[in-house]
DNA sequence: CTAGGGTTAG
């Protein structure tokens, strides 16, 4: 067998190229291998083959800037990069041959494993470029090629056809990588018949004109290969060559890469008898758009005002559009003006529809200003035009409510669209009340979102009752559920603890006929988690693999805290490591009891869930997962190499990966190292936050470095950060802890005066200081002000409170009053708090008190 | 218009 161990990779190939590929034949008689914008290997590494006869072969893959192929790629062999617009069968000889190469060696790639799937390690320079005779239309037969691969059939061949002439590769398998002799010259293919069922030869019959004969079937019997090869043979079909611009607009629908699509749209219109048309502008405005290179759309226009183009009101509606996307309100209005000069005038659609886009493009004021221009245009709002704006403002009730007022004032009825946001909004505020009663007012408007909207804020609520109650109503209603309904109310389960009732549900929705999604899956796990019931939430992963389900980010998350939580990092570290992009260093980690590890042995899931992850950037969550953890267990070199990693991967993870590794190096008590990291930061251009200055600072308020801390405190202000309660709380607790109770009481009022409300473990540090320092009277009244808020107290807090007034004798009464208000509460005590109250009741002379808390304390475990 | 997680203070 050829392919030995790496046969498992040419499956992996050969399934994608099946679910993902397909050839497509258009009149041009050109072969489009088409990605579905699904990616393989790596998050870019689909090759967009375009095998024109006359034009350049296009690949649409991000790897390639300019003329270059992927750089890692042995497609790029010795002889330089290969030129795109020089001799496109140089690329398509090439990768037949590096296919060819991979499974003739069954060498793995070696190289870094973001390449492209066929970057195997080969002597493939011998192929750099096909025979001269071949240089012409030929078509790769990849599809058929994989066939083989995949298959593992021995005598592996590449077919290519030639203006109708069949040559073979067979045999190129055992030539040691050099090109075999062409048949002595002979054009005639030597497949032999019993190959071609494997679909070793697959050609596209319609590519040849006037050929009714040809089969284009790849299920076709032998007979019928063998008389189309036949035929192809004799007749010496031409490829028609035509380019259309329905052609190329769907051409250029496939690119990802807006360079390459501009590179495109400019080599056609060299091509003979093409003219590009409004619709084919459209299309490269549209990629344009969606790569966001704005620069380029703004060239665009102006080139477009130029050659007269713009007065297509398609053209400057999709280029609103494409402005839009990229929030760019100004360039928006002005192809609306543009449309209005050319006595166009724009319909509400169009404007509710630009709305939209802004705001999703985080431009609500754009929004808002299109409104103005749509009154003043004279054209009249709907409904969804209201729906829009208030989408835009969300975050201001006030705001709302004008706008439902404008809304009435204009005579447009709230849909279901309008309950929707408005719950959603009312929900997220905590307003459930408010939200419950709007929704009981429109029980005509209350579809499935809208059911669903309050179903997600009674969960959230912890109103999980009234959420099944809603969730059985819509059975009755036989409304139809969706799986959004499901997936909110499993999670509802999970937040109320109700394992069981959740997994419960999540088996039901079959019965349903709804099928469970990644981020159902993605709930549940996460709920099994939470319940400690790792190995079910693993088996979960397994199925939800076996489901051909692909896990994302989250689920890697979900599970890598699942190890972390049940103290096994070496599994966590296990599964970062199946993850793409990831080259965490294995030696380091030395696992024993990890469960990855028994699954890599026996053959089974780990594998297919490597495939699965192929193409997964690691997210991150997943960092700060992994990162946090290891730091927090010690294991800082494994940390820091986590850490290192995110230099490779997207530079946006920077922030989360500094914050976790100053972290890590603070609660190692390293501060010197804390310390240069935040420094390095802003040297590779990462911003330091909120989070990042809080870290520190608790990095220093721990080391009893206050003096440092409250330097960092101001620089931080003076750089435009805002301190929150986490700030101030980690300020006050270290100002109480190096025994400057005083100032931190100062902190304390002061952030109240800034709006910045404590919470109770705000409160906890400061009355721990104040009472060590025996600030008592200042301590009560802290205390005092608590008593208004009940949230203020917990276990913690009782405890500290008790503590802190056992230790005077006039305030040992509040001390037991507390003590018995927390045992009714359900908080328990620990011994040292027991124990004091219990001597200063005895010093008081309050035996009978002191021997309650006693046999209360005794054989209780502190909670 | 609705659904999943992740960093900082006891």
């Amino acid at each position: 067998m050829v392919l030995g161990a790496t046969r498992f990779k040419a499956c992996r190939i050969l399934h994608f190229l099946r679910h993902n590929c397909y050839v497509e034949q258009e009149p041009l008689g050109e072969a489009l291998y088409y990605g579905r914008g699904r990616s393989f290997g790596s998050s870019k590494s689909l090759l967009y083959l375009y095998c024109g006869k006359q034009g350049p072969l296009y690949p649409g893959d991000a790897h390639i800037s300019g003329n270059t192929l992927c750089e890692h790629s042995p497609i790029c062999h010795s002889d330089g990069p290969s030129k795109l617009d020089g001799s496109p069968w140089n690329i398509h000889w090439q990768v037949t041959a590096a296919f060819l190469t991979r499974s003739r060696t069954g060498e793995v790639a070696k190289g870094p494993r973001k390449s492209w799937p066929w970057c195997w390690s080969g002597p493939i320079q011998t192929l750099s470029s096909p025979p001269a005779d071949r240089v012409g239309g030929s078509l790769l037969m990849k599809k058929s090629l994989l066939s083989t691969l995949g298959l593992g059939i021995p005598n592996r061949q590449a077919l290519v056809a030639d203006e109708g002439h069949l040559h073979t590769f067979g045999g190129l398998m055992q030539s040691q990588g050099s090109i075999p002799s062409l048949n002595g010259g002979h054009r005639e293919p030597v497949l032999d018949g019993s190959r071609t069922r494997n679909g070793a030869l697959l050609v596209h019959s319609r590519l040849m004109d006037g050929n009714p004969n040809a089969s284009s079937d790849d299920r076709t019997g032998a007979r019928r290969q063998q008389k189309s090869r036949t035929d192809i043979c004799d007749g010496r079909p031409k490829l028609r060559t035509r380019l259309t611009p329905s052609y190329f607009i769907e051409l250029l629908q496939r690119q990802t890469d807006s360079n390459l699509a501009l590179r495109l749209f400019k080599w056609a219109e060299g091509q003979s008898g093409f003219k590009h048309t409004p619709g084919t502008y459209c299309a490269l405005i549209k990629a344009l758009g969606s790569s966001k290179s704005f620069s380029t759309l703004k060239q665009l226009k102006k080139e477009l005002e130029l050659k007269g183009l713009s007065c297509s009101t398609l053209v400057l509606r999709t280029l609103a559009v494409a402005f839009g996307q990229g929030g760019m309100t100004e360039e928006t209005i002005e192809c609306l003006k543009r449309m209005e000069d050319l006595g166009c005038r724009p319909r509400s659609s169009l404007y509710n529809s630009l709305m939209h886009v802004l705001i999703k493009a985080d431009c609500p004021h754009g929004a808002q200003l299109l409104y103005q221009r749509m009154l003043d245009a004279g054209c009249r709002p709907d409904s969804c035009t209201f729906n829009n704006l208030l989408v835009g403002v969300s975050g201001s009730f006030l705001k709302m409510q004008t706008i439902l007022e404008e809304m009435k004032h204009q005579s447009c009825k709230p849909t279901a669209v309008t309950i929707a946001i408005l719950l959603n909004v009312l929900c997220k505020a905590g307003k459930l009340d408010e939200a419950w009663s709007l929704f009981a007012a429109n029980k005509d408007l209350a579809n499935v979102v809208v059911t669903n909207t309050m179903i997600h804020g009674l969960c959230k609520a912890g109103r999980i009752e009234l959420a099944l109650e809603l969730f059985q109503q819509m059975k009755e209603k036989k409304l139809r559920l969706q799986k959004a309904t499901f997936n909110i109310l499993i999670h509802g389960l999970g937040l109320a603890r109700r394992t069981e009732d959740a997994l419960r549900l999540f088996r039901s929705m079959v019965n349903w006929e709804m099928v469970p999604d990644v981020l159902t899956y993605n709930v549940a796990l996460r709920i099994l988690i939470k319940d400690g019931r790792l190995p079910e939430a693993w088996r979960l992963f397994e199925t939800m693999v076996t489901e051909n389900l692909s896990p994302d980010g989250i689920t890697y998350g979900t599970l890598i805290d699942g190890f972390c939580q049940g103290g096994d990092l070496d599994s966590a570290c296990k599964l970062f490591m199946t993850m793409e992009g990831s080259c965490f260093n294995a030696h380091k980690v030395d696992s024993s009891r990890a469960y990855c590890e028994a699954k890599e042995e026996d053959d089974g899931v780990l594998r297919s869930t490597d495939s699965k992850c192929a193409g997964l950037s690691v997210d991150r969550a997943v960092y700060t997962a992994l990162c946090t953890e290891l730091f927090k267990a010690g294991r800082i070199s494994e940390a820091h190499e986590v850490f290192r990693e995110t230099a490779k991967s997207d530079p946006r993870l920077f922030l989360f990966a500094y914050n976790a590794a100053i972290y890590g190096f603070g609660k190692a008590g390293d501060v010197y190292k804390a310390w240069n990291l935040f420094q390095s930061m802003s040297e590779r251009g990462c911003k330091p936050d909120l989070v990042t200055y809080n870290t520190l600072l608790s990095t220093f308020g721990k080391a009893k470095q206050v003096d440092r801390a409250c330097d960092l405190f101001l620089d931080m202000q003076v750089l435009g950060i805002k301190p929150d309660v986490v700030t101030c709380t980690t300020l006050v607790d270290a100002l109480c802890k190096s025994g400057r109770a005083q100032t931190a009481l100062e902190m304390f009022e002061e952030m109240q005066a800034q709006g910045i409300s404590p919470n109770v473990l705000t409160c906890h540090a400061l009355f721990d200081g104040l009472c060590k320092e025996g600030h008592l009277r200042k301590a009560y009244m802290l205390y005092e002000d608590m008593m208004n808020k009940p949230c203020l107290l917990n276990g913690v807090m009782y405890r500290s409170l008790i503590r802190g007034f056992s230790n005077s004798a006039h305030l040992v009464n509040e001390s037991y009053r507390l003590f018995r208000e927390m045992s009714e509460k359900g908080y328990r005590s620990d011994p040292v708090t027991s124990y004091m109250l219990m001597r200063s009741l005895r010093r008081a002379g309050k035996t009978d008190e002191a021997q309650e808390i006693v046999s209360m304390s005794s054989g209780k475990r502190t909670v």
